[in-house]
DNA sequence: TGTCGGTTTTAGCCTGCACTAAATTATTTT
DNA sequence: AAAATAATTTAGTGCAGGCTAAAACCGACA
């Protein structure tokens, strides 16, 4: 029995993260979220099949087994306690944890993962606002609506930034714009969204709107 | 140009070890260190070779370049900064900091080791009494001899405990064998050596006492 | 100088994980 | 339902890094 491999670890974080809400995951899709070709991708699919951590029929689409969704939520925690303890111990900028944790949590051990977690007060938040999975596997995910969404007048707490962008990240950041913040919508404009936010009137471009989520 | 690897870091390290004093360095000894074959070392031993950086001719051994140490001394320099990190700001026991580091320490940024190395004050010693290495590549190396090695009557402060067995470590740990503390030799034995410390006194095993180094 | 023992290197093979190109299956359009 | 298109899988390659077995080399000693 082969060992579960860093990349492995990262194909199944992806099938994860793909299969929320939906029954079937298709080859093109991890392969285009990972940045592999699709040939790439059939085979570790079938490696993966073959360890029983993903079930799979060719040309089907696949989704995770019990097993494989425990280790990718377990490398999920890994993410996203890092994320959290980088910004908060050591002052990373919220830019840059998603890479750094991006790197780490495929070599952390559970004994200091076990240490960060109680240094960092058990969190159940990252600092983009995704929820942290518990050692035990369960995690309350809740889906709030996208900036870009929302109705003018409607007022709300930042509950969650998108980590894909850094450059968006940084944009954002600058702004103020980050989770727990209190906005409120002023009016939908044609090259974007005018909002409140601590005082100051503001107008996000589309694109930052689309990876805002409020409360 | 292919990127140096994780597993070129382990042997680049290995290899600056080992060349400590010496003109050159035997297939054999990375070998035996890295737990390889002796094929597999010279394998990766040519290999770096093309990169530049070690230097290497057939049968006559080999030794770092000057590019080769830089890489060595950096990747040092994460491992023993790793190792205090885990120690003073998770508590994480002292036999287990070294297997820990061993694997952060190939993706450790050069942002984030800056922070750590910031939030422990710049320090110059890791847990075990070695040196830490300076970003410019500069240690300051002292080789404190073994306690095993040292006449009766003799006080000095630990210096240096070994990195390599985490039973001995536990045990000496356990002992209050920690660098820093001061330690007084009594007598020699025939099963080891006999020393005060703290007030008490105990006897080290001639395994113990040769993996503790006083100033 | 020749031979022996140990060390080092070469040769050839395996696995992980990527790739391209070609073949296959699924889906959509006509 | 057949044909066109899109998605997927297979086939074959390459590189990193390990292995064993065999060959080559070095140093020592008779």
């Amino acid at each position: 029995m082969p060992a579960i491999t860093g990349v492995m670890q990262d194909y199944l974080k992806a099938i994860y993260k793909l299969q929320q809400g939906r029954d079937a995951v298709a080859t093109s899709e991890i392969a285009e979220r990972l940045d592999v070709s699709a040939a790439s991708a059939t085979n570790m699919i079938k490696r993966l099949a073959r360890l029983r951590l993903v079930a799979y029929s060719r040309y089907q689409g696949f989704v995770l087994t019990s097993a494989g969704e425990r280790i990718a939520l377990e490398i999920i925690r890994h993410h996203r306690l890092i994320e959290l303890y980088l910004a908060q111990h050591l002052g990373v900028p919220l830019e840059q944890v998603h890479g750094e944790a991006e790197r780490m949590e495929h070599v952390l051990s559970e004994e200091v993962e076990a240490r960060m977690a109680t240094a960092l007060g058990d969190p159940h938040q990252d600092p983009h606002g995704d929820p942290i999975p518990s050692t035990d596997g369960s995690m309350r995910d809740v889906r709030y609506p996208k900036l870009e969404a929302l109705a003018p007048g409607t007022e709300g707490v930042v509950a969650h930034v998108s980590d894909q962008s850094p450059a968006m990240l940084r944009q954002l950041a600058r702004l103020g714009v980050l989770p727990g913040v209190v906005l409120k919508v002023l009016a939908r404009r044609r090259n974007g969204c005018e909002v409140e936010i601590e005082g100051r009137r503001l107008i996000l471009s589309h694109s930052l709107s689309e990876s805002v989520r409020v409360q």
